[in-house]
DNA sequence: ACCCGCCCATGACAGGTGTCACGGCCACGC
DNA sequence: GCGTGGCCGTGACACCTGTCATGGGCGGGT
């Protein structure tokens, strides 16, 4: 089993948990997600477990990776926010698993073996709750200029960094707006982030 | 010693690797900023190891309530985000330690023998940039306007709320935006969080 | 071929925003 | 007392934003 978490401390405590169960084994440890399937591969680890947040590639693209390049291994997810727009993609990037780092420690040992075993682990009120809003309504270049705008900048600044004239920049951000919900584009970017949908 | 972080996952996982060091015991375990007091009272735990991020109060504001109430037990905040604005408030709350989660494990263990024993221990390379961008420049207002600014609604919203004339937000947050460096409120709260201004 | 949706862009308009100058109130320190 | 600085407010100005209408190009479905 390999663990990919890049806050080293949980990480460190994350396999000192899963020491303690005599049918699992840490076999490797990584702090960015583009390490993720090289060190899975050397390693021979069967299950990766993966936080989303961290440097190189997030824990859902290093997910896909995995399922590309090594498609024996089984990916389970484990992380801070249970956006229902991450289960989605993680789904999507072919992880068995999806865990949030509030479920009780005694269930990751649990979740671990469930994967393992080949079945898939998903937080249920997640799961419920993914349903309910449904899928992401953003286009692709609402998706790109939103990203941009969470930074805060002007429209200009936003443009320049997208390569858009920056009335389109305000077309895109307009369509966003109406999509979340809101009436400016920190809100509309603050939602969809909230809701996963970046 | 009492552990407080909101990620029962991280919690436990913690409680498991400082299990490993037999001359340190958890004997008590919250998830709630408001409670670490009445359970470190109970428990009669020496040290308490506070996340900052929790439900309830935050990890300073705790560390602020232990040294009120229980003057003889020593803090340790262990956080994800090294803000230098943190370190500082940290300090002034009374706390003997500042870790980030990011450092190795096995310096964790240390740490707490050191605040046991008295001394203080602070993360070194956020001591300096800490001492960089010294104290917090925001007037007190700016910072409760900023704070509502970071929601994202219009001026004439965090007027409202913070019942103020919508010109006299305007001033503060336009002198907000002159001390942080940036163009618009928007990268202003941005830059204060980070730096943890509010 | 046709419609549809996404993408890009422009122009125009009302309203929001950032800046500045000004005034008044209060607490603090010299 | 008097200066200093935070706090609150008003007014005015240039600029930025959000919205809408319009148009053209592109690909995918029927």
């Amino acid at each position: 089993m390999l663990l990919a978490d890049d806050q080293a401390l949980v990480r460190g405590a994350l396999a000192a948990l899963l020491a303690l169960e005599s049918d699992l084994e840490v076999v490797a440890e990584v702090g960015r997600g583009d390490e993720v399937v090289a060190r899975a591969r050397e390693s021979r680890a069967d299950v990766c477990l993966l936080d989303i947040e961290m440097p190189g590639a997030d824990g859902i693209t290093a997910a896909a990776a995995v399922r590309d390049a090594l498609p024996g291994v089984r990916t389970l997810i484990v992380t801070t926010f249970g956006r229902p727009g991450y289960l989605r993609r993680a789904l999507e990037a072919g992880a068995s698993g999806f865990v949030v780092k509030d479920t009780p420690a005694r269930q990751l040992a649990e979740a671990v073996r469930k994967v393992h075993a080949g079945l898939r682990v998903v937080d249920p009120s997640l799961a419920t709750e993914s349903l309910l809003d449904g899928a992401n309504p953003l286009t692709e270049r609402e998706r790109e200029v939103l990203t941009v705008a969470l930074g805060g900048g002007t429209v200009a600044a936003i443009a320049g960094v997208v390569h858009l004239s920056a009335g389109t920049v305000r077309n895109h951000l307009s369509s966003a707006i109406g999509k979340t919900g809101t009436s400016t584009r920190a809100e509309a970017a603050r939602v969809a982030q909230e809701r996963g949908w970046l």
